[in-house]
Order: C-alpha cells, then structure tokens, then sequence
DNA sequence: TTGTAGGCGTTATCAG
DNA sequence: CTGATAACGCCTACAA
C-alpha cells in the first residue's frame, strides 16, 4: 500500500477533506471561503463548521496558481531604516490590508543593481503589482517591468519619466517655499546641506528649487555641502551628517541660516550648535524637511516641510488596487499636500 | 493606459515554452533554473538562451505548489515606524535574502486579535516560518500555529513560555545593569519612565529589573510613571511620553535622575528639561534604553543600554532558516549581548 | 545527463 | 444554488 507519494505539508486539511466531510463537492467548498454569499446558508454553514473542525486553511498558493492572481504587492524601498519611508510604508500597508492584499518588502540599500534584483525576486512570486522609490532605475528594472506588463507606482518623487504610475509631491516647489521663507525672515547668507546619497532625483529637486529660490532673491546659492558624500552606505547616519555638514559650513566663512535636505540633517545641525554654544536661532536658523516627528519636539522646535508619506503611501496603494481591479483612476501622476510649518527654529 | 483588470494568464513564457524552444524536455529547464549543475553545460547554456529570449521568470508560486516549500517568511511586528524594530527587520531581511528567502510583514498595533489575523492570512499563502514579536499571544494564536506545525521564532523576549524558538536578551538583568551604574553614580532619587503601551513583558521585565535594583540598594523604587497611559496608539509619540513623563517626575516631587524604558523617552525627557533650563546631566540625570542612533549624537550624549536589534534579528532569521532546512540548532532561547553605554547625560 | 508520469490544491467554466 | 471537469505551471520520483 505505498503507493502514496510522501507528503510535504503532512497534516493540511484541503478543501477535498472538508468537501468529504461536509458532504458537498470541492467547488462548493471553494465558494464558501470565497464567495460565501453564492452558496445557501445551510450549506455554508455546514461547510464551515467542518472546516473549522479540520483546521482548514486555504492554500492561496494553490488558489493564485489556479486564479493567476496573487493579492500580492511587492514594494521595493531603499531603506527598512529610513523612518520618513516607514509612514509611507504604513500608509501603503493600511491600504492594503483594507482590500485584503499583503506585500513583500525588500531594501536596495540605494543600489540601482539591487533593486533589479528584488524586482526579479518579487516577479518569481506573480504580484499583482509593485512599488518602487523614485524614479530612477536600471535598464535591467525597466526591462523586467516591461516584459511583466505589472502595475506599477513609483513613490516619493513625481519628477522624471514615470513608468505608470507615481505619487510624490513636487519637491522643487517645496524646496523653493523653505527657502523663500528664510529669505523672507531676513537672513542673509544660507547654507544649504544636501542628502548624503546622490543621484536621487526628489533631493536634487528639492535643492535645486530652493537654489533657485535664493538666485531670485540676489543670495548667494553656492553655499552648499554634500556631508559624507563618500563612503555612503544604507546606515550612513543623517544626524552625523547634519554634525559634518554645519563643520563645513563654518569652515567655509559660516552662514546665518542653515536649510536642510531632511530633518534629521538638522537636527544633527542643531546638536552640532548646541556643542558650540551657538543659540537657534538667534546665532543659527535651521530649517528641515519631512517634518518627522523629532521636529515637534526638539526645543526650540523645528522649522520644516511637511510631507505627507502616510497619505501618499496610501494614495500609492490605492492607484495600485485600482489598476488591478479595473476600476478607473483620476491621474497617472498623484502629487500629495506639503505645507511649510514655523517652528522656533528659523 | 489599460483599464482592464489584471488577466488571467497573461502572456508569461512557461517552462514548456522554453522547453519546446530548447528543444528539450521540461525538466530539464526545471533542473537549469533549480539545480544548473545537474545539467551540462551545453544544453545549460541553450536552456538559458531560449529563457532570456522569451523573457521567462519561473513561477514560483506553481513551483511552491508541487514542492511544498515556499522561500518565503511571515514576519509580524507590532509597530512600523519603531526604528528600533527596523533594525531587526534588517538583520532579518539580510539573513533572508543571504538564503534566498522572501518575506512578508505586517503591523498589529499591538493588538493581539491583529497578530491572530496576521498569522492566518500568512499562513494561508504557506509560509516556511513565521517570526513573531514578544511571547504574549491569544489562545487563538496558539491554536493556529500549533495546528501548522510551521517553525516559529519569537523575538525581542525570551521571557515567558516559548513557542517554539525565540532570540532576545536578558531584559530584566539589563534594566537592573542600567539602574545600578545610576545607583554607583551617587544618584539617589532615581526615577522610572516607563513605556506608554502596557502589557509587554520585554518592558515590564526591563522596568521590574531596574526597580529590583532600586530596592537592593534601599533606594525608593516606586517613583514611576507611566506617560499616556491612556489612548496609546501605535502612533503615540515616545518623545511626547518623555516630554509628559519628565512633567509628571517634576510634579511628584522631583527626581535627580531619570530611567527610561526606551532612548526616545530619554530624549523627550532630555529635551523637556532644556525646556526647563534644567542642565543634564547637572540638574538632572538622564539614562535611556536601546542605544538609538540618537543616543551618540544628542548633546551630551545618552547614557544607554545597548541592545543588538540588527543581531538578533539575523540570529532569528538564521534559527528559522536552520529548523526549515533540517539543520541543527543549539539552543531554541538565543540571548544576544547588551551592553551599558556610558555617555555624558549620566 | 535527460525524460516520463503523476500530482500539488485551488479556481474558471459550463452544465444541471 | 450545486457539481463535474479541466486547467494553472512546476516539481518529486522514478525510469532510461
């Protein structure tokens, strides 16, 4: 009698099991635990309890092959880290699991090559579509998604070619708005530290917006620092680079005002101030951006942009699922709200 | 632009595909894309051609269904946006994707019945393991892993009974590590912040620790407060809990020297007493918990205990690994090291 | 080294 | 409302 094959899963109850012992057929069984209301009251619940009784648990491994859909998103971020990502990343989660999708999550570390790896990954297991940071991405990325024909958004930056689908905020403008506070706060000479990852497009956009912005007042724009811009890694810490960034803006004959690319750059500016014995803001006006939590608290308050990651990581699954399921969507470019908020710190 | 709902079987090359174009049998483009050495070189290398070509990506959701193993974990924590908790997640990630396994993860806001709908929606897509946080779970938890069978790993505590395997460290021996360098500093009206979500036994047994310590060297162990209590959230602000904490300390009578349940209490503490004018470490002593990146960077540094989020992490995704694979394990409870920082605040 | 047969557990489809 | 049948795409086991 061994003519069984040997079981992997041993001790899953299938729907076969619960068909048998409920008395009904597979398909009715399949119904009841996913179109419950096509099938009789009675037999649902008969079906039910027997199944609770086996322990049943749908395979949806099984049901995704058969279906060809997986209720699967994959999300590609560069950083499990980065806490300004983590609402957006919840925001995308909330969505979710409101329409019943899960998600695989993966980091690149910022690496263009890893992310066309972790695309490939996440294509193995069919997902009904896909997340990525930013805009930018290798030929290899571009091909894959392509050849996949898969819903996908593109998060956090809305400046570049998109592939089908983004939601960002325009970081140019918002860039623009900080500064032209500072300058309208009066202070002169403004520094300006940069992200310490290059090459992602929303930094750029951001600095170049309040660059600008400074040109048209007649300031100075030249005054900036890329902190630890070597020797980058995923755990490059940004309050280090705030530290090294407000050094080298001393070194460099020293400014009035400080704006920075995130948040946690100037807090890093603020406690290299407070080090020095330098007042904020009386001595030093320091702007952030992102407006993280940190920025409420830290005395005197941190003068920022706040961007909206939760709404747009929501917003982000929100395309998706509509996308997959057909229903029609307003734009293929989703801009969130940002709004400048005054803090005591500029 | 496509409106339509995602098709049934849309046109993804298949094994067959690329078999009939190699001109040899499905198995043998199995066995190139599973176990390459098992084939020559020569029709390898043809397999691999004609796959490129036609732009194949094996399906392994097909492949999970006949093998009865998926690469893929369940990961549940209680919180996104903890960055202590991404650190783990890191490590996790990083072990994973060494073995080549995926993950899945998801928040419960700390509530129990949100774990228990956690792991049946995992274990619907039949995950090889499952990671968990804390060792505190509903009955209906229990019944549903005890009825998978599935390798479990428990983390951040390895007090209480254990599932199945579980990494952390030694909370309680580490709160009273902390306490009694506060205590041999000469501190004596030490005060206990505690953390604003109730019922976790890696805090509780953190805190008993330190007041156990309190008590041994006859000091009063009962000047603890409990900020927000109250509508806690997943979202409540740890700072704000300092911030309210340090209040509530000042209110009863005053302290010269605060403990704290996590480094973010510390630093909402640190930050409400420059507030006050209050010096640290002069006026007030400060000691946080958990080594956060903030800790080395807000001035005058975080007295902290240092506990190895990243390590334990790897350690439990390399433990899962290891049962899934039938290797050895040495032991189902992994203590990682902690380690007391000392740093200007204390 | 390569091929054949059978099945993994579910769902789409169409008939009753 | 319920059932029979045929996939879904791949892998295990065994044979050649």
């Amino acid at each position: 009698m061994n003519h069984d094959p040997v079981k992997r899963l041993p001790g899953w109850a299938t729907m076969s099991d619960v068909a048998h012992a409920a008395g009904v057929s597979l398909m009715t069984v399949s119904r009841v635990y996913k179109n419950p209301s096509a099938v009789s009251a009675a037999t649902r619940e008969r079906v039910l309890n027997e199944g609770d009784r086996l322990g049943f648990v749908p395979n949806m491994l099984a049901g995704n092959l058969a279906s060809g859909r997986s209720a699967m998103i994959g999300i590609v971020v560069p950083s499990l880290r980065n806490s300004n990502n983590a609402n957006s990343i919840q925001g995308m989660a909330d969505r979710l699991r409101q329409a019943s999708y899960q998600f695989m999550i993966t980091n690149t570390g910022y690496s263009l090559d890893a992310e066309a790896l972790a695309v490939e990954a996440f294509i193995r297991r069919r997902p009904d579509g896909l997340v990525l940071t930013g805009t930018r991405h290798s030929d290899e990325t571009y091909a894959l998604l392509r050849g996949s024909g898969l819903p996908v958004v593109e998060v956090w930056e809305t400046e570049g070619p998109i592939i089908d689908m983004a939601t960002g905020f325009r970081n140019r403008e918002a860039g623009g708005e900080i500064a032209r506070y500072l300058i309208a706060q009066g202070y002169d000479r403004i520094g300006y530290v940069d992200y310490p990852v290059p090459g992602l497009r929303r930094y750029e956009a951001r600095r170049d917006g309040a660059l600008d912005a400074l040109r048209q007042a007649g300031l100075r724009a030249d005054i900036v620092v890329s902190p630890l811009s070597t020797d980058v890694t995923e755990d490059t810490s940004s309050f280090r680079g705030g530290t090294s960034g407000l050094q080298q803006l001393l070194d460099a004959g020293g400014v009035r005002a400080v704006l920075c690319a995130s948040d946690l750059l100037a807090v890093g500016v603020m406690f290299e101030a407070q080090r020095r014995g330098m007042r904020v803001p009386e001595d030093l006006a320091v702007a952030g951006f992102g407006d993280f939590e940190i920025a409420a608290e830290i005395p005197p308050g941190l003068t920022t942009i706040r961007t909206q990651g939760y709404q747009m990581g929501w917003a982000a699954a929100d395309m998706l699922i509509s996308r997959i399921e057909g229903l029609p969507i307003d734009t293929e470019i989703k801009n969130v709200d940002y709004a400048l908020v005054k803090r005591g710190s500029a």
